[in-house]
DNA sequence: AATGAATGAGTGTTCATTCAT
DNA sequence: AATGAATGAACACTCATTCAT
């Protein structure tokens, strides 16, 4: 059996087992039986459990960024964009919750290296954000500018938005990727003010055409 | 000296290393010694590791409940008090990093008994904004309510845009908790939309006066 | 409360905890509770553990010889101070139970110090019945007296039948003192050889009568 | 080093250590150095300290009814029989002192599972004792048989004494295994009374031979 | 290419024992 | 006469990691 196969086995079940125990309760036997195979080989492969942790940390966060970038089309309106980008985002969490768990929760528990780690992938989907709201804006005719860090903190707070409604649609029974976008996007959009006033944000009709 | 001081400070230095090191990877020696005693001491007064890192979760959890409901005043509209929450929350959360880290980071990491304890906090803290949609949703004359689980989906969104900015402002040089605060205002009561057109929303210009 | 009483108070907790659970697993907390006083005032009153186990042994072992003697009138025959002695040897094991544990088992596994203790005891015993034997011999008119070291084996295994039938009728329901002296009685004194063929040993009809 | 051998070496090691100290006052440390192995090894194959106490008791329970067993024919008559088995018994237990510690002393001075696991090993040779005492009751034409638990008792007083000769004899100096066996048989096959009128019970002059 | 055998270092936890009062 | 407060030392157990093959 060839390497590559044999190490994306030895991430699955790392994955797996840092997703439900944690990065500390995890051992090594119990991913190295999981994969089914020897510890030392998870040694000769792996090098140690950092790396291992950090070898998962990068390929889920890859995997997400991923699924999120496939999910927008860059010729359609902000709105939309957002929106699709939030449907993909609650689908990839909704079918990887070991992933999530390993990217949201025990990659920022335990110490800088895998902090940072998760961190950049975060950096990279908040600017993505960022550069929505600086496009909205434009399209809006908005100037002068919003002020930068204003525009930082506003995608911030929609990035951890999102997070915490991925966790929820996950642990809450029958709340689908389209609901929690749906509600997130009133929330976000609209804004609780107007909601009040009886204002919606309605999804698109047609469903966004994955590019390829 | 009497037994309550020293638990305190027990707790205290539980709770720095537990929040700056991990739960696993915090060892009882460590937290003995930053307290000042003998380990032998801190399993007598708390028992164990299990019951000493949920001794903390709770009283962290009282302290940060308490301090938000201590910065609002009931006889307020509905946004002036969410405003007034959130300042006292990221003010907190600023003030007592350690806390936070172990609130939002450790407690939900390592196992159901610590997770379902910060849950219970945070619960409350949902329902606490839950609360405040519906007095909203009443004061802006809208009829009929708003369906139960959307509610429920955007107090989430709400929280959970709340914790990542705790956790930003935490680590972005010079962000304060009003700034914070309002960043979230702009963005949960005006919404993306509005903003972009210009629409604001401002802070009142007094300060709430805490009940006395 | 005059210190000889608190001190006896002491030991009955120590033998009891020491009989139930074992000299190593017996706490000195546990005895101090028991006993209803601090654990300070033992180690006062008794030293240490030590010492503690050591003063129980020595108790409860002058306690138990003091109760055989006690039933033995040495103006009767060899077999009826024999089946005396039994009868009382069985009914003080009877009813201190966690005595006869601390004396038979406890003593004798946790090292020189408390086995000697112990032994001191046993050898008393042994040379009670050695005596026995002898004076048994001359009264059955035997010349050349039993070689010196059969003498002793005999009243080994006498005192180890008697030892091992004590613990036996303390954990068989129903079995009285009484019949496991007359059980020992027939069997050392008739033999199996004789049993076998139908002769038998019998009690005496009056009971001994203590000396006060 | 293959590792059924390095398994019965850490028992060995176990057994010497348990019998000496203590099954409390033994230290895995000490049983690991002794075996000549690291700790984590003494783990990994034995699991616990209570599993490896227990493996000992098993191993040498086994060992000591094997030997007995071995010692007798069931082709010869009782009293030989008994000789016989008293004369392998008395061997074993001076050849193995600490095993013989383990399984008298240690394992009944240290809670249930482990008393249990000795008293089925007693419970064995008790069986055995009766079915003997049984056996020559009809060959000695007794009818009717004697009561049951008249026999029990019997058996009980005989091992009892065996075992306390075990001991006694494994602390003086110079007595044999014969010797024990000769004493003992005296004592329970002629009985106190006849000895004293100088009956005996003699060794039969050819040693038994073992089936093999 | 892969593993059975082995360990150094460290963890949570307990307990006999002692001050200071 | 008696105790609340405190600890040094030790122990069972685990785990990431590495040889030798």
């Amino acid at each position: 059996m060839p390497r590559a196969v044999r190490e994306q086995q030895m991430l699955d079940a790392a994955v797996q087992i840092f997703g439900q125990r944690g990065y500390m309760a995890a051992s090594m036997d119990e991913i190295a039986e999981l994969a089914g195979v020897s510890k030392p080989l998870v040694y000769l492969y792996l090098n140690s459990k950092e790396d291992l942790f950090t070898a998962c940390i990068r390929r889920e966060a890859t995997a997400l960024t991923r699924a999120v970038r496939a999910g927008v089309r860059t010729d359609l309106p902000a709105d939309r964009r957002l929106w699709d980008g939030l449907t993909a985002f609650f689908a990839h969490t909704a079918e990887h919750p070991d992933a999530w768990s390993v990217l949201h929760l025990q990659a920022r528990t335990h110490g800088e290296p895998f902090a940072a780690e998760a961190a950049a992938m975060r950096t990279e989907i908040v600017a993505f954000v960022t550069r929505l709201v600086a496009v909205a804006a434009r399209e809006a005719h908005r100037d002068p500018d919003l002020p930068e860090r204003e525009v930082a903190g506003l995608a911030e707070a929609l990035v951890g938005a999102a997070e915490s409604l991925a966790t929820w649609a996950n642990t809450t029974e029958g709340v689908t990727a389209r609901e929690a976008a749906s509600t997130l996007m009133n929330f976000a959009w609209t804004g609780l003010g107007n909601l009040m006033r009886g204002v919606h944000w309605s999804p698109p009709s047609g469903e966004a055409q994955p590019p390829a």
